[in-house]
DNA sequence: CTCCAGGAGTATC
DNA sequence: GATACTCATGGA
């Protein structure tokens, strides 16, 4: 096989990066991980600042790496306009933690499962979709179901969606594939246009589309509030304040500006581990 | 058995 | 605009 590698000049940490719930197609693989993104599969290993990386099915590249880990965001930079102890705390304890840029569709299909549900469900979901909807393929590495297209879901009945144990979401991914949103218009679009596009699909409300905005669409002033950030914010940020959650993610987009997602990020990874 | 989970839609006031 | 009820399913 053919094996590349990439340095990482910044900080980076893969375990943390893909074990921060905000990605889910990863399985460890010989001490490294495998990872499908969209139609992709890849696996890699990071040793100190080396990435090594080998394509199973679809073309990886180091520029594709850099763009997926979101290697070119400068972590120090972003966090050195933030005071807040807690946040400071999450970003010394959780170094190299990122945020990665994914497939749209994949991240919207990930986060409509998310609702009322927790991060192995969702992986368990996921998953499900992809083998019993997507195409498969053959690698020296075995056989990978890929995840089903938008038009290739959209061929999906909603009774079939239903038995691949989704639950109610079922409805949800069903009107998604049918609408024929495309979700990659939206990168270009400006925050609050896009997630109105967003919010019209039955089943997106703020949360899910801030997910989408924010993990997907490079929209880093996104600030997706589920019941962990509602928690972190209302103990360590904001203890003064109540409202519903969408007046505090509203103060905290204010309060972090244009790369509140990442504020978000650690301070979720955060509120899990010790709250 | 009951309760709850990275929520959101709907009805009702 | 607030609040309560509902939606499926699996694990604790």
């Amino acid at each position: 096989m053919d094996f590349h590698h990439l340095r990482t000049d910044t900080a980076f940490d893969l375990d943390l990066t893909l074990s921060s719930g905000q990605f889910f197609r990863w399985k460890p693989y010989k001490s490294g991980y495998l990872i499908q993104d969209a139609q992709k599969c890849f696996i890699i290993w990071q040793r100190n600042s080396d990435l090594e990386y080998t394509s199973v099915c679809g073309k990886v590249s180091s520029q594709y790496l850099t763009d997926f880990f979101r290697l070119d965001d400068d972590l120090e930079q972003i966090f050195s306009r933030w005071n807040d102890s807690s946040v400071r705390k999450a970003f010394s304890r959780y170094k190299g933690l990122r945020l990665i840029r994914q497939d749209p569709w994949e991240c919207a299909l990930s986060f409509l499962c998310s609702m009322a549900s927790n991060i192995p469900r969702i992986t368990q979901n996921i998953n499900t979709l992809a083998t019993r909807f997507g195409a498969s393929t053959q690698t020296p590495y075995g056989s990978f179901s890929r995840l089903p297209t938008p038009e290739q879901l959209a061929e999906v009945s909603l009774e079939d969606l239903y038995n691949a144990g989704v639950g109610f979401r079922a409805k949800y991914l069903y009107g998604l594939a049918k609408s024929g949103l495309h979700l990659e218009s939206l990168r270009d679009e400006d925050y609050k246009t896009a997630k109105a596009t967003l919010l019209s699909i039955k089943g997106i409300g703020d949360k899910v589309a801030d997910c989408i905005l924010l993990f997907s669409l490079d929209h880093l002033e996104a600030f997706p509030v589920d019941t962990w950030i509602m928690q972190a914010l209302q103990t360590w940020i904001f203890p003064d304040l109540s409202g519903s959650p969408a007046q505090f993610a509203e103060q905290a987009r204010k309060h972090f500006g244009a790369f509140a997602g990442y504020a978000q990020q650690y301070l979720f990874h955060h509120a899990r581990a010790i709250l």
